[in-house]
DNA sequence: ATATATTATGAGTCATGATTCACAAAGTAA
DNA sequence: TTACTTTGTGAATCATGACTCATAATATAT
């Protein structure tokens, strides 16, 4: 009775992809109160009814848009930091993951970065989704991994975890809003070099 | 002609405060766009329209929010930085500031937190106007200061201005959204920490 | 007390934009 | 080709909320 569902399958997945770029492009550049559905779905070529074929409704997209850029940041950072053996270099790298990911991917970069923080009332609505708590739990790890390694001085790593990110986040931040000030390869070494100094494990005490 | 003014003027800038307090208090529960011109009107205890007498618009009275508080914060800090010398400790008591303020008044703190970024339309708007930009020129002026004096090691200052901020800045934020997970004075501690021993200038090299 | 200037009111206007739904098109099976 | 299922359309609906404005209240001056 069911029918061959593959290509059906695929033009649909083909569809919600092309929907969820749309959206990513449009929330970035309009941020997520001054996008109108209509706009996401001009932009993807489909009707505004289309848009809600895929998703509940425009919330719903914007969290959908947030997981696919998330997951796919995380499994970017899977691959590269699986060559790696030594904790502490791992949360280094990352750093630069997170910092060329931005910097290739602009719109994904003001999306997590504008759009980041909607109102309390939005995640009142969602009470266990705060976006960024998955990707803040994965650099927790590699924090971790590396204070237990002793390679990092026994601060708590949740607020490393913390500064780390609110460093970059900010950094980008105000890459986006005037890029002159600052380029983004001094900041990647600047907060590197920051952190680093300020993390290395010194020769003498503690733990 | 002009009559006495001055009972007036007292009466008007009362109800300019009541506003400018009651948009805070709503605009850092509901976010900007959650919030209604009659909400604010109703906590302020006047009809809608008065706000109109007060302010252009919902925009500029969330600019005015921001001016009023970042101005409050600044004044603040220039009393207790007089009192101090080292250039170093001055920036570390900003850092303290900063936080104990946010603590003592959550309201604002959501405002400059939740609110601080406007979508990037927004601010095209009002395209002189990145209501943190006072501020970061006041820590960096901390900042630079503190190197030049040798104090802190010869870093880029306005990476460490903003290193500094979006450290602070997203602390903050996840202390907002789940009090519970990480305390403010630790954060104070860890962030002066990590901060300092990253950037205390080293007995042996450069500058 | 009266005239005038200032400030306050809040119901009504009006544009906006998310969401719906009756209908159309395209795909699939026989 | 025909019957049926899935997917797409976009005009119409409907709630919302910023902002206006005719009117009222209050303050000041003389």
């Amino acid at each position: 009775m069911a029918y061959e569902k593959t290509d059906m399958n695929n033009r649909k997945t083909k569809k919600r992809n092309d929907l969820i770029k749309a959206a990513i492009k449009t929330f970035a550049q309009k941020g997520f109160h001054g996008t109108k559905i209509s706009d996401i779905a001009k932009k993807a070529k489909v009707a505004d009814g289309t848009v809600y074929l895929y998703f509940e409704n425009k919330d719903d997209l914007l969290i959908k848009c947030f997981e696919e850029m998330l997951a796919d940041l995380m499994q970017k950072a899977d691959e590269k930091l699986s060559t790696i053996e030594d904790p502490l270099a791992k949360v280094l790298t990352f750093i630069d993951l997170h910092i060329d990911y931005c910097e290739k991917n602009p719109d994904a970069a003001k999306l997590i970065i504008i759009e980041l923080r909607q109102s309390p009332e939005f995640y009142k609505k969602y009470p266990n989704f705060w976006p960024v708590r998955n990707y803040l739990n994965y650099l927790n790890k590699l924090c971790t991994d590396a204070i237990e390694a002793g390679r990092i001085r026994n601060v708590n790593p949740e607020l490393l975890t913390t500064i780390i990110f609110g460093s970059l986040d900010f950094s980008i931040t105000s890459w986006l809003l005037s890029k002159s000030v600052i380029n983004l390869k001094s900041i990647k070494e600047g907060v590197a070099d920051i952190l680093h100094k300020g993390l290395e494990k010194e020769a003498n005490n503690e733990k």
